[in-house]
Formats: structure tokens, sequence, C-alpha cells
RNA sequence: GCCCCCGUAGCUCAGUAGGAUAGAGCAUCUGCCUUCUAAGCAGAGGGUCGCCUGUUCGAGUCAGGCCGGGGGUACCA
């Protein structure tokens, strides 16, 4: 008999007792924090009332009436304690079953169907022209490429896109800067450096040089209005950065389908700001045109300065039309930070307005909190970013003095202390709840213990060697899987919830279930591995275990992947 | 001022539709490598879950009010 069947027999049985209705007995059933309570558990507080019994005496009762020996087929164990009825599944087949199907399935236990023929668009990482990528882009990023292989696990086809910040005054102020001190740079391998002093530079400069600052707004006109040779400064400032980001997508495993900017949007935003204005939603304030909102208790949102120019909001909302002709998603998210909501929701809001009804249902800002650096803000305003290059060369090294150190004569050290630190970097900022700050904490960036990405790729690497010490191929779909003790099952159930997870995750926009999840299976795992000896000469206990083993190490494996963690085979 | 988020162990964080002694990791202390990777495992100490009131048989979880931190709040993004 199945978990699910078992399942409803008990709740036909209480509910026929106790004169609650099925559903009611299906709410109240809930899952034991602790192992030892068994699988399910039926508190029995509520019929205290009615009953007028104490629910200890109510769960012994339950227990006599209905669940005297023999117990039903599915249930092994059923025990009154502390007003709570507990049961304890018969897991045997259950088990099996669970453990068959994910060795039949490997890597694609967990894949579904569910977004077959149904389309996502994702906007993430959204770094800025000429300047380096920092440890705040790197939330976005990370978090965006997750959600993207999340929801190509599910079926869904999706698109990905970079919203490079790559427009507005700061090119003209650069492109004025370059032609003031431009000829003392290199621009060579780390040329975004050059590119972000120049920025600087710039601003400090125009501390005590006023004039510099409508130097900058002038060249940005002159870029505006199609000036070749401002044009060309553009390209090569914006080619300059897309090398350097383009160096740590590769390393951090993520690409994008598109990368259209704001510039992109550059000539596409008057027709909706006529259409704004033909529908009569656009009204002049202040000299700026606004679509007003007071009605949806939030300030104004402001489509043209009333300098003519656009802002955000334009662009941001041409870009939401635009693709939904482009593309006809069915989702769009945007992993930005929070604290954006507000622009988000004004502009979603005037989307709608606009006759757009499916906005509401389909536009989400998956928003998240800020990088902290030691409890400080960071921001490039206030000089305090830390850029992703310094972070990774510095983690990269105790990297690679701890993989030298562990793996005397293994060959490929620079390439295992990359891995081990990408995926320290990645889980520090995937495991979190998104809408919380993550503080930036330099002895974390170098930790590779304790509830890390390494300690899932150790947890895999360990795996991975025991299977080539046992030497036979696996998964062994012929092989009897019923030697499965208790311990072996206490591992294997936890790889029913896999699935869930991954849908939670895609429903949520929330990473960290599965990087908690990753870490549970792990520790299971590795407790088990340190108490129970795996291969001994007893061949048959040996090859369920072995499937066991193998199983794990498939999801854990699969999960990494879905994280943007390389599961290694050694370290 | 108004709106949003956060406040759980010394630090970083979990805590699923309210339920059983509030859980991990780091740090500290104690054990465990002649056999599958000790980047591991087992254990100890460490908590008035910011404060108050309420709802409930039962509140870290829900409601209201305070306190503290952060963000946002029309021509930056």
């Amino acid at each position: 008999m199945s978990a699910d069947a078992t399942r409803k027999k008990i709740v036909a049985l209480i509910a026929a007792e106790t004169k609650l209705s099925p559903t009611e007995v299906v709410v109240m059933l809930e899952k034991p924090k602790q192992e030892a309570h068994g699988d399910l558990a039926f508190p029995c507080f509520r019929l205290a009332k009615t009953m007028r019994k104490a629910p200890p005496v109510i769960a012994a009762e339950l227990k006599e009436k209905l669940f005297a020996p023999p117990l039903p087929e599915g249930l092994a164990k059923v025990e009154p304690v502390a007003g709570y009825l507990n049961f304890t599944l018969a897991t045997d087949t259950v088990i099996t079953d669970l453990l068959r199907q994910v060795l039949e399935q490997g890597g694609s236990y967990g894949s579904m169907t569910e977004g077959k023929g149904r389309k996502v668009v994702l906007e993430y990482s959204s770094v800025n022209i000429a300047k380096p990528f920092g440890i705040g882009h790197l939330r976005s990023t990370i978090i965006g490429a997750a959600l993207n292989r999340v929801y190509r696990k599910l079926g869904y086809e999706t698109i990905s896109i970079n919203h490079l910040g790559d427009w507005g005054t700061q090119f003209g102020k650069l492109i004025a800067a370059y032609r003031l001190w431009g000829s003392e740079y290199e621009f060579a391998d780390n040329a975004i450096y050059d590119l972000y002093d120049l920025y600087v530079r710039f601003h400090e400069a125009a501390k005590s040089d006023p004039a510099l600052e409508e130097k900058g707004r002038e060249e940005f006109r002159k870029l505006e209005s199609g000036d070749t040779e401002n044009e060309r400064l553009w390209r090569r400032f914006h080619d300059y950065s897309m090398r350097d980001f383009n160096r740590i997508y590769e390393q951090l495993g993520v690409r994008f389908d598109y990368l259209t900017g704001e510039s992109f949007y550059q000539e596409r935003m008057t027709p909706v700001i006529e259409k704004l204005d033909k529908q009569h939603l656009l009204t002049v304030s202040e000299g700026a045109a606004i679509v007003d909102l007071t009605e949806y208790d939030m300030p104004p949102c402001l489509l043209k300065k009333s300098d003519d120019a656009t802002l955000y909001a334009t662009r941001d909302l041409t870009a939401l039309l635009y693709r939904k002709d482009t593309f006809n998603f069915d989702k769009i998210l945007y992993v930005v930070g929070s604290a954006q909501k507000l622009h988000f929701r004004q502009f979603f809001k005037v989307a709608e307005l606009m006759g757009n009804e499916w906005v509401a249902e389909q536009a989400v800002h998956v928003d998240f909190g800020w990088v902290k650096f030691s409890g400080q803000m960071m921001s490039s305003r206030a000089g305090t970013l830390i850029f992703f290059d310094d972070v990774f060369a510095k983690a990269r090294e105790t990297a690679l003095e701890i993989v030298i150190q562990e793996n005397p004569g293994m060959d490929n050290v620079d390439w295992t202390a990359e891995k081990v630190t990408i995926a320290a970097l990645v889980f520090t900022q995937l495991k979190v709840r998104r809408n919380r700050d993550v503080n930036f904490v330099w002895e974390d960036a170098f930790s590779f213990r304790g509830a890390t990405g390494p300690y899932l790729q150790y947890t895999h690497a360990r795996l991975t060697s025991l299977a080539s010490k046992y030497g036979k191929p696996l998964p062994d779909l012929s092989a009897d899987l019923l030697l499965l003790g208790d311990e072996e099952k206490q591992v294997t159930k936890r790889l029913e919830a896999y699935p869930a997870k991954i849908k939670q995750v895609a429903e949520s926009y929330e990473t960290s279930f599965l990087a908690e999840y990753l870490l549970d299976l792990a520790a299971a795992i590795n407790s088990y591995w340190q108490r129970i000896r795996i291969i001994t000469d007893d061949e048959k206990a040996t090859t369920a275990r072995m499937q066991m083993a193998y199983a794990v190490r498939v999801v854990i494996a699969d999960g990494l992947r879905l994280l943007g963690i390389e599961p290694l085979k050694r370290m």
C-alpha cells in the first residue's frame, strides 16, 4: 500500500470516529519535527473541548478503538504521545520503490513537464557598463541563473536577459574624462578598471570645476544625437566592459540569451509615451510628464523629465511591453534588489492601466536584500564597493592551499581550487532567504567547512570515490534493494522531497529551499558514512548501500548544478 | 511624516497552513583517522525567539502598539 493510501485510510478512520470532516482531519494531520515521533501525527487538543477529555486520553482512546493490533496494512506503529497520536508508516516497499525510481531516472529525477509549452523571461545580473562587477551584482546574477536552470528543469522554455546599464549621462562624463586623460591609460586586460578610474577621477575633478559637469552633459547630448566619434567611444567602453563581464560570467557558468540594455530601448520609447498620452493617462506636473497613481497609494510615475529626457521607468515600461510583444511570455521575472520595489510596483501598474491585464499575474519583481560588508552598505558612491575579482582572487588563494594540502599529487589543482571558490561564493548567496540582507564577511568567503558549497562538493567527491572503489557499474537496476536497513532508510527517505523542493523554488523564487535541502541530505549521508561501512564482504548489503549512495550522489549533483556549482569528483 | 523589509545562541542563519524539550553552521571545549576522502563525524556549553498587550487548549509563527536597524518616498538607476 502506498503512503498516500495509508494516509487516506488514517484520515477516514479518524474522521468517522471523531465526527470531524475528512478535510478537517487532513489539515490537522502534521509531519512531526522529530523523526522519533514517526511520519504522521494527529494532534488531539482541539477535540478536548467537545469530547471533554484530556488530549492524552483522547489519543490513547483513538489508538485503542481504531488502531488496536493487528494494524491496518501500511502502518508499522501507532503510538499516543502527550496528546498526539503518532503514526509510523511501514516504509519497506515505499522506500525501495522510491530508490528504484531515483536510480532509473538518474539526473532527470525531479524533472517535470508542468512547464512544457510555457515561457518564462528572466532578467538578471543587469550590470553597468564601465563599472566593475561588484559583489552586489553577484546576488542578482546567481539567483537569476539558478532560477533559470530550475525553470528549465521543470520543462519551461526560458529566456534570459542581461539588462545592461549602458545609457545615460554617466557616459557623457566618461567620454569627457576620456578626452581629458584617456591617453594615460592602457585599456589592456582589465580595461574596465581603467574606465572606472576615469569615472571616479572625473567626479573628483568636477567637485572643483563645475564646468566639467556641463561638459559631460554635452558629450551625452552629442552621443544621443548620433555623433559618430562619441558613438565609437561608447562602443569601445561597451566592448571593454563586456570583455571583463564575460570572463566572470564564464567563471560562474552564467549565460544570457540577450544583452539588450537600456540603449536598446532608446528608439522605442516614443510610441509608448504617445500611447500613454492617447489614453489620457499622462499628465503634466511641475513640467514633467507623469502618470498619477494616487488612487493606488503610490507617488506618481515619472516618465519624462521637465527637460524632456526619459527616465528608467520609461525604459522599463518600454522594455516590458516590447518583451511581451516579442516573446509572448507566460511569466517575466526581474531579479533586482529590493530598493527598487516601489519602482516596479509603479511601472507595472502603469502598464496595467494601459490595458495589459496580464501584468498583475505575470510580471514579478523577484527582489532581494542588500549585500553588506561588515554590516556596512556597499555603494559605488560611497566608494565602499567590493569587486568580485578581488574577492575571487583572494578566496582562490586560500582554496588552492587547501586543495594542495588535501590532495597531494592531484594534477588539476588550479581548476579544482577555482570550482571550490565559486561554490563557496555562490552558495553563500543562495542559502539565505532572498529578502534578507546578506552580510559579506571575508572570513566566510574563505571558509570551506560547515554549511557551505564546498561541503556539498566534498560529500559528492566522497561518494564518487566510493563508487570507483566499488568498481561495479551503477546503478544496477537488476539488484535487489530490499536489504535496506533502518539507517539506509533514514537517508533514502529524504530523496522523496527533492522534486517537490524544486517546484517550491520555482513557485517562491526562493533558492534557499534547495540549498537547505541539499545540506540536510549531505549531513545525513555524511553521518551515515561515519557510522556504517558501506563496502563489506556482505555482497547483498553492499549492493543495497551502494545503490543508496549512488542515488544520493545523483541528487546532490543535480541540485548543485541547478545552483550553479560544479559537483567535483575529487577534492 | 507615510510605506516596505528585518530583529531567534557570542557571530551568520533555518524554523513550511500556529503544535510536542526552539534547530544548523562558525567560534570555544572534548572525543574519533592501521580499512570506502577527517573539507568529515559524535558530544558539551551557549536562548526571557527586540519589548508589551491580545486572540487561542497552545504563539518564534497570527493581530494591535511600542523600541531598534535598513530601504523607499517626482525629475539618479
